[in-house]
DNA sequence: TATGATTGGTCAACATAGCTGACATAAATC
DNA sequence: GATTTATGTCAGCTATGTTGACCAATCATA
């Protein structure tokens, strides 16, 4: 005869036993999954409809996103940040910088860098799409309040990779984590 | 001279004012904003590996999931919760069946219908994949703890488009949110 | 029963955004 | 001077989304 299961959390030793104590079962993993992916998609979707009335898509509102919230950063900084291939990016960044969104400097410490900051009018369209994307984010912490805002950015870090994880603390050192 | 601001956050009714009261600074937003994208993209990146092995994608792991969650759920079904053309899940989905990953039977109350579902082989390579996948959120769930979990759900869910929000309703009718 | 709506499939063409590999240039560094 | 680094570019491939057109089987109903 098996010993009684304690209906506090056990440790996650067998992830893939039926019944979890609590928040563990295997239902609330899964609805953890679901909601990632929907409110992932449901998130980027107005976004997504203003750029695409510019003929931009969603890889160029990372590199105008990320470039406006650090001007003068270098490619390869912004290569690190989306992890993607410079050929990708070169695509996307091209378009970009043709379209008047984004302008190059050189560096002045190393020459060859391409310091990447926003035009005008790159300022202006990604003050638009993260203002949309704002409201969507303050509308959910208003309606949920400090504490749930507190356990979904905590959730949310634990949910990255290891490097990532550390990557965020240096960017934003003064919150708890 | 305007009104002293309360501490208490305030109705969001200027969300692009520079200073907010608590989580609803734009600093904060911005953090969630970066925490969904990094998030998403890491709780991905393992499944992807997997797939990619297999010569599959993140669209054939969708169809998978959700055949598996699901069973004998129709072709119509499965398009109102992926929200893609058919044609984009035809190709999807043939490949799968053709893999024999999938299978189809006729709907039996109307035979115009084609019930999916899980071959055995399909229902070990869903296993493998939501096994990965559930063991980063219980990993992130047990470091964090009910509290947090619970307001990771309901900010998330607060993220939704409305009906999406009903749908999930429905899902998970048991639960709070 | 004939008609129209629904469910699902298919073909063709196109767009976006990722990838690899190869190669080039300029600047920094050893 | 030789090597490494930062960046750019050309060519081609893949995955996954899109539209539009059209078809067949089945269901529902006038």
């Amino acid at each position: 005869m098996p010993p009684i299961k304690p209906l506090s959390p056990p440790a996650p030793s067998a992830p893939s036993s039926p019944q979890k104590g609590l928040y563990l079962r295997k239902q609330d993993l899964r609805r953890g999954i679901e909601l990632l992916f929907f409110a992932y998609r449901d998130f980027t979707g107005e976004a997504d409809e203003i750029l695409s009335e510019l003929g931009l898509g969603r890889a160029h509102h990372r590199v105008i996103y990320f470039v406006g919230r650090q001007p003068d950063m270098t490619v390869s900084e912004l290569l690190g940040i989306l992890k993607i291939t410079k050929q990708s990016l070169s695509r996307v960044l091209s378009h970009l910088i043709d379209n008047d969104y984004i302008r190059q400097t050189q560096g002045v410490r190393d020459k060859r860098q391409r310091l990447l900051a926003l035009t005008q009018k790159g300022v202006a369209l990604e003050a638009k799409l993260t203002d949309v994307q704002c409201r969507r984010f303050a509308a959910a912490y208003s309606a949920r309040g400090g504490d749930a805002v507190d356990g979904f950015v905590k959730v949310l870090t634990s949910l990255l990779d290891e490097e990532m994880r550390g990557e965020l603390r240096r960017q934003y050192p003064d919150r708890i984590d």
